[in-house]
DNA sequence: CATGAATGAGTCTTCATTCAT
DNA sequence: AATGAATGAAGACTCATTCAT
């Protein structure tokens, strides 16, 4: 009987859904038309809502491309955090994971990235992304930050110090995003993968293949 | 004495000067107010000159951006070729001018690194991009793997190939520019020169440090 | 005292009802201004309706002044039409009917001859108007040569033939037009209608007058 | 020797000869894109001279169509009056000369005929027309009617006055001229000298054919 | 909760006119 | 007498936001 979490969109729909209904439109049209055809009209026929169901949802346009960056940044974390639980996975494995996700269909695929870079490439929306979201990037960068220290010491690697690899892991995760989103037919999600493991090869040899 | 040649703007200029002074002023629009802010008002505000000029020197504000794209990736270019004539320059030495280039002040800088980043956001430009400066990025990219190639066999380097070396130093270019733009007093100019060092000793210890 | 259709302007009502205002309001102001002058502010101040709302109910500008040429065309046939349809009436009752409608008050004004004009003075309108409306007109000159044989072939009539008679009744119309709109105070409905029947009479001496 | 008159635009002409060439191109202008589309950087091109002229030979765009008008007015006027003087014309002759003066190459082509009817189409220059050249209209219709009461005491005839007959030509005049334009493939200026002679010889049937 | 017609500020673009050369 | 770069008002069009239903 209960039909509430059913994705038929009855006439009327708990707030949550349509909040979802409207962010995944949202990716789709800036990943469709870019961020200047993410129209209110594009977005809601996207959607195949009404046009005045934005401003009732969210407070403002620009409170829901805010809610998109957000929704965004969440789903990364979650799928990077969902690996780091597991009692046995060595430092190597989580740090492994962590890079699977980076480069994970769900979260590194045309749509999203195209919002992505749409958001970096608007300042006004980079500094809602410094304050809304980059305490998620933070918190993966300590994370990660934490694995190498443990493969460094496990290692006795005398290369680079966790910080160096670290903030380079994160130089070549957006870089090769981009080159995805650029060239999708040069560069894909697997060789990305391929591009950070022959790094961490490098780095801590004796850890990676 | 003799101004003939001031920067005083006089009421007329040559077609050169006027179409120079356009696109710096949509550079630092697009700096300051972001691609959207950048309107033709205040471009023209910033120039200093009569909003109608841009449809005068430029056929359109898409014209006037397709050059301001241009500009940069020349500008670029020309900055990271000019050391690669000289005839007592090693291939490590050149391929260490090309990674200094990329960090080089005149490139490397928030108003620069905006354009770049606001053009790779919008997915109209990153098709104008490709189908007009991308072949100036692959130039570069081989040019690197030609030298990547020589040092490979000087130091009979048995770690990754001159391609994946190539592919990893583009991303870690891009994305070490898009930290810079993000965090700038997390990232900067000399921090990420340093990281692409750190690599590039890791792959190349004979030669780099 | 049910106002339901009442004429007075809600803050919304049908598409119908506003498409008709605004080309209401764009002969009015081709017109009173000009072609030159018909400009979608001041062709939605005379509507009473704001700016925007010409781009939500037509397309464009040059949709809304095709929409409106149509409009001529359709009211100006519906006019001839509906007295053709009569059995009571003659070969020569209905011919007298399309020339009383081609001078009919509801047709023949000031407002709707400028825009007949507005649009045969430039090109671009006379093509649009060769390929919508001029079926209309063709449909009346087939009509009219009917006529014509019909009223020959009763009088025996030994004159022009019908297709002359009717090509030069249709410059007579276009011509006492363009004569009431350039010098209203010199030619009026009444004489230019005097003029086409005299001239029927001429060619037709048995059935007019 | 003398080149004053050389069609060759030297660096500098008399005003006359840059005035000319000025209005030429004005009505070269409006025929090829419409009124619209008669911008004083098309004309000047088509002229081949100038932006700036035109503001220095006429005083406003405005001046350079008046005259433009003008000149069309005057060029038609000379046509029909030229044939007005031989003594050895009957009044029959004489109306017949200013019949073909009106379907005449050098005054019934599409650029001209673009012209006028630009002209009337606007609001503004029907004004303007007939402040300055309606006084040559009339003064052709005068002349027209003393032709037609020649020709009428001539020939007894007991139909329409003069006035009459006057003011269905002038009509059939302009409304032959609009089809001309609107339609050129189904009407000639052949076609519509013999629309007017067969016109004639109803109403005059011992002078027309 | 939901709708979508209406609003009008803001954008790009065109173009007659000016003026230093 | 001639040039054409420069100006800026005015045009068509877009679109986030509002609000009566």
């Amino acid at each position: 009987m209960a039909d509430a979490t059913s994705t038929k969109s009855a006439r009327t729909a708990p707030a949550k859904t349509r909040r979802r209904q409207l962010i995944d439109a949202t990716m789709i049209s800036i990943s469709r038309h870019g961020i200047s055809g993410a129209t209110l009209t594009a977005i809601t026929k996207e959607a195949g809502l009404s046009l005045g169901l934005v401003n009732f949802h969210f407070k403002s346009k620009d409170a829901l491309l805010a809610e998109t960056l957000k929704f965004l940044a969440e789903e990364h974390r979650d799928l990077w955090m969902q690996k780091l639980d597991r009692a046995d996975f060595t430092p190597a494995d989580k740090l492994c994971a962590i890079v699977d996700a980076q480069f994970h269909p769900r979260v590194c695929n045309r749509k999203k990235l195209s919002v992505w870079f749409a958001f970096f490439g608007e300042g006004a929306y980079r500094k809602s992304y410094r304050s809304t979201s980059s305490e998620i990037d933070l918190e993966r960068q300590e994370v990660c930050i934490e694995l190498c220290r443990d493969i460094i010491a496990e290692g006795d690697y005398a290369g680079p110090s966790a910080e160096d690899v670290v903030q380079t892991l994160e130089g070549l995760f957006d870089g090769l995003w981009l080159n995805i989103l650029m060239y999708p037919d040069l560069f894909t999600r697997k060789k990305a993968l391929g591009q950070v493991m022959s790094y961490l090869s490098l780095v801590f040899p004796k850890h990676f293949d």
